[in-house]
DNA sequence: CAGCTCATGTAACCCGTTACATGATTTA
DNA sequence: TAAATCATGTAACGGGTTACATGAGCTG
């Protein structure tokens, strides 16, 4: 076992609120989930296919129009066992992240180098635009706090990606000003 | 081309401050570097030897008592060209990040969910205990105004890590405190 | 009817982890 | 002298990206 398969649980947890297709399952990681997880579709695909396998998740087909065949998937009982027992169990945090400014940053040695400047410019500009983007949709979904409690788990990662950015953008700020 | 293989650079701007073993290289990966790029020396390894047949970078060997052999690379003129150019070039962010307890909260739909508490004491334990680790690095390394300039790089990214987790704790102090 | 999106798949390849393997040196 | 650390490698495998491939439905 080289890895650990977090993709399976969350295609599992996106079918435990609603059956979907594998185009649909991929359009979630192009959206909200995409803010904490990245898939593509020629690894949902497969992947769909080994966990029917081992009865987690069962689709039935569908038709749009006269031809165009959709599998749409839901999460057996056993499927839902399997994700509940991922949630319940300990999450080892391990900074996983990988940025590839804040290394470049670290190879920078001389305060006073040239590049400086354009690239914070460059970062700013990119996670003010993101910013910008989480909270419209944020704006856009949870206008109204009654909507906060009905999707709990999706106003939280919102709201988290939201400070997260805030964040970096103040401190791009920061570092900017003092340099 | 699959991926980017950004370890690449990352070995050569190590290399750009210091000739290292790869071992020494390893080591850099366990400690400040890790916050942002991991690598195992099963990596390490045959990287540097397929850079070395790239002529990006080149060795030198070493004996340690009688017997134990070390290589140690330093970078070359072509090596530190390709370093240059990777930290000229526009760095396209991409929020890469893979949250597993963030995914964990977005498929507990309920508010008054059971598993809430015990899953928010354990994240704050565990990125209290990591904030205080690095405060404590930054500490030794930093602590007099001079060495921020002599080595802006790596004080920039320990700034930085502490900034992000400090960031994270309290987010997950206010989302616990309004449960 | 052209272009975009919906919809599902496979193949090749690279990235990264775990495990296997070996031997020298230092430290308690 | 045993255990921890230094030091370098290989093998197997799973995870993830890019590219290839095909066809249907919808919209202007």
């Amino acid at each position: 076992m080289a890895q650990k398969n977090t993709l399976q649980f969350i295609i599992l947890g996106l079918l435990s609120q609603e059956s979907m297709t594998g185009y649909e399952l991929t359009q979630s990681f192009a959206h909200e989930i995409g803010e904490f997880w990245q898939a593509k579709h020629s690894q949902i695909y497969p992947l769909l296919n080994k966990m029917e396998d081992q009865q987690l998740i069962s689709h039935v087909d569908e038709v749009t129009g006269t031809k165009l065949a959709k599998k749409r998937y839901s999460i057996t009982q056993q499927g839902d066992d399997v994700l509940q027992e991922w949630i319940a169990e300990p999450t080892d945090f391990i900074s996983s992240s990988k940025d590839e400014f804040i290394l470049k940053l670290y190879f920078i040695k001389d305060k006073n180098d040239k590049r400086l400047t354009s690239m914070f410019n460059e970062q700013i500009r990119l996670h003010k635009e993101w910013l910008q983007h989480l909270k419209s949709r944020n704006e856009d979904l949870f206008n109204k706090r009654s909507q906060q409690n009905a999707q709990f788990g999706h106003y939280l990662i919102l709201n988290h990606a939201i400070d997260r950015e805030q964040n970096y953008v103040q401190w791009l700020e920061t570092q900017f000003n003092n340099l």
